[in-house]
DNA sequence: CAAAATTATTGAGTTCGCTCAGATTTAAAG
DNA sequence: CTTTAAATCTGAGCGAACTCAATAATTTTG
């Protein structure tokens, strides 16, 4: 995590990684599939803790749709750079849709499908205590914010010069609607 | 596109593509800044085309707002595979995330917000038909429609044996809510 | 048309991710 | 304690993307 943090992924050499954890390359490569898969681990970290700590929004969210959105939504981004630059974000995302059939990729993109049910639940949640329509599809809907809100976030680290808050700010417009037409 | 639809992208090798244009490697290098670049250069045609194809939708739209999104949406997935393969699609959508700063790359980037504006285009014009609701900001709309038909498209590619048609019917599903909160 | 200047081409060489046959260490059996 | 078996480690070597100094082709100038 140091290594790639600091001089960015392409820049840190599988060499330089071996090197730094005094072993040779051939034992990296016993332990992990190959450079991506180190990155990964560091993802899979990253997620599983945001996964935790969306549960606490769920379990006890805000009255209105449009704010319990917006501390889910904003507490997963607040977290993304704990392990992780953009850069290495960047890297990640590229991997877990190139190289998708790995172990790892796949691990991932079950995280991923955590994230969609725990934002789905939130829907479920707020509609089971009376705070939104129960005639709507609370699945179909969890789906769409959460494909909105991982996509604006791939947009996010692209941009090397887009504040979180930035982020936040767009996302909350669009949720927003999303949340008027909810609860209505 | 040949030799990458053919073999794969992995697969072939940029001398590969050299010999086949009957050109030196460096030759090739002249022209494209990397192998990625190359992949781009389809990926650019590709959506160029289906931009086209999607304006004679925004003009003459079916008057029902779900039947209207999906006649677009269904436009975009169904060329999808004119030019480029699941592989190839997948190995491009890593490249623009990745590598975001290199020109190709912010080209299609340029032609994505060009999908986004038209389905904010489409809604607008349903609005101006008074087939949809005027009191919703019909741009977080489109691009949450379009972030949405996007991440769909990504887990399409990434999972080798999933059909268009399947694909066409799970954003149908989830496009159906909002086109009902739209029109109501 | 010749000389000079510009542009285009080439392919051997460099780099880095990754492999695998052999060496080394650790654990089990006698 | 020795022998055998299993597990782990190693780093030279391979493949492929990419570079760049030398060469060739083209265009401009006198």
């Amino acid at each position: 995590m140091a290594l790639f943090r600091e001089a960015g992924y392409d820049n840190v050499r599988t060499e330089d990684i071996a090197a730094a954890a005094e072993v040779s390359v051939g034992t990296l490569y016993n332990y992990f599939e190959n450079k991506g898969d180190l990155l990964l681990a560091l993802v899979t970290l990253e997620v599983e803790e945001v996964l935790e700590q969306g549960a606490a929004v769920v379990n006890a969210p805000p009255p209105d749709i449009a704010q319990a959105l917006d501390l889910l939504i904003g507490g997963y981004y607040d977290h993304s750079n704990t392990y992780l630059t953009k850069d290495l974000w960047r890297t990640a995302m590229a991997l877990t849709i190139q190289a998708a059939e790995t172990p790892f990729s796949a691990r991932y993109t079950a995280l991923d499908l955590s994230l969609t049910d725990q934002v789905c639940a939130l829907i479920a949640e707020l509609q089971r205590r009376g705070r939104a329509r129960a005639d709507v599809d609370a699945k179909a809907v969890g789906q769409v914010i959460f494909n909105n809100l991982n996509q604006m976030f791939i947009e996010f680290v692209k941009v090397e010069d887009m504040s979180i808050e930035a982020l936040k700010a767009s996302v909350a417009r669009q949720t927003e609607v999303l949340a008027r037409m909810l609860s209505a």
